[in-house]
DNA sequence: ATAATAATTTAGATTTGTCTAAAATATTAT
DNA sequence: ATAATATTTTAGACAAATCTAAATTATTAT
């Protein structure tokens, strides 16, 4: 069984690991994760090595093992599997859903999360778009582009997901309506600025930066 | 904000004082109930006194304050209508609701209760027949006696809930169907022992000790 | 290659929640 | 009323999680 700090440092591990090629994740990093500092990051790393979820190499950084990679992908299922809970069953807005996500996934019962999963449908995917994995540890693969790739006049694309899911950015997202599922169909794109005059499910047209659309997944 | 232990030491103190005509709970009760010792309560009592959720006079035992009884009543709301949506909504059976509820009531969110309250249809009761106190603490109250004090052969009464909770009663009361709802017809009355012959929903006919029918609760 | 800089770890302190043992107070029995 | 018993509190200790400051090790710049 694993403490709540336990967790947050596996699930902040997790997370580092998998935004860089390199495995090896540094204490800094973890400490900046967390808001926390290095030298309390250094003394949980110890905590979590000597119960095998990773290894330390001194002044080098960690890498997660397979079993502690198994507790933060199953932290992640839970996360997600509340996250679709909250904003399809109880109305939560896709902004509103992280923080409270982030308490319920440390609530210890598996009968409970195989029952939410069932409940729920066996969804593939958060409100963000982000894959859920199975109790497996499997993350379910499609093919996704940066809306900022399609160029092309008059195409239409199924939005699918974010990156940046910061509460603002997900505020302006809803309010112009582009969730997941939005048919966005591109009607120019700006010479200079390459920002998109796209539009959302037959609405008015709205202009997406360069910038913000690099942060938007669709289905090529 | 009150943590985790506040929480708990809170919610023993009102369910003791819940059990008692007087509304004064000594130490001892406390660290029973919480499965701790004396010395850690008087500690955390002090702790509850500086945030005036509670009134401490040495030696004598706490009494809550109204601002304490409403925390914990939140608590009960809490924790009650998770079991109802464990039941409800995912199945669980009502030996089950329990011990995941005390982890669900300490995630801190209005909202969430809010709308979880409205997505279960605002219940009033939960899966033991207990009365889910509203979002300003007030509870639903209704007629309920014992079944051990029906003795009217041929009288049919709804079982409304039970008083013994434990795990071994409620998946005995499960195996023979009584549950709230259930229709309880009399059958006959055991001349010494006081034990109940009923017929439970057109079912066969089951024998209820008289000490049993003390645990359980029907509309009069 | 060495000095300067940056990151990490260690050492020691703090807070929270808990415990045991001893002291203080209350209750009960005679 | 006093002694014996029970309860409560206090004092002091401990583990967990975190922090700051200092020491250690790694990286970078010249």
């Amino acid at each position: 069984m694993l403490t709540l700090s336990e967790e947050n440092h596996l699930k902040a591990i997790y997370k580092i690991s998998q935004n860089s090629s390199d495995k090896t994740v540094f204490t800094k990093a973890i400490a900046e994760e967390l808001n926390t500092n290095p030298a309390s990051v250094t003394d949980m790393v110890k905590k979590l090595a000597d119960k095998k979820l990773l290894t330390h190499e001194k002044y080098y950084g960690v890498v997660l093992t397979k079993e502690g990679q198994k507790s933060a992908i199953d932290l992640l299922r839970k996360h997600r599997l509340w996250e679709v809970f909250l904003h399809d069953k109880l109305g939560f807005g896709w902004d509103e859903v992280h923080e409270v996500a982030e308490q319920l996934e440390h609530i210890q019962s598996l009968l409970l999360i195989q029952r939410l999963d069932a409940f729920l449908g066996n969804p593939k995917f958060d409100p963000h778009g982000d894959p859920i994995p199975n109790a497996s540890g499997t993350f379910t693969y499609r093919n996704q582009v940066n809306l900022s790739l399609i160029q092309e006049i008059g195409k239409e694309v199924i939005m699918l997901g974010v990156k940046n899911q910061s509460s603002e950015f997900l505020k302006y997202l809803e309010s112009i309506e582009m969730k997941p599922g939005a048919v966005l169909k591109i009607i120019s794109v700006g010479e200079y600025d390459q920002s998109l005059k796209i539009r959302i499910n037959q609405n008015d047209e709205v202009v997406i930066t360069y910038q913000n659309a690099q942060e938007i997944l669709v289905k090529p």
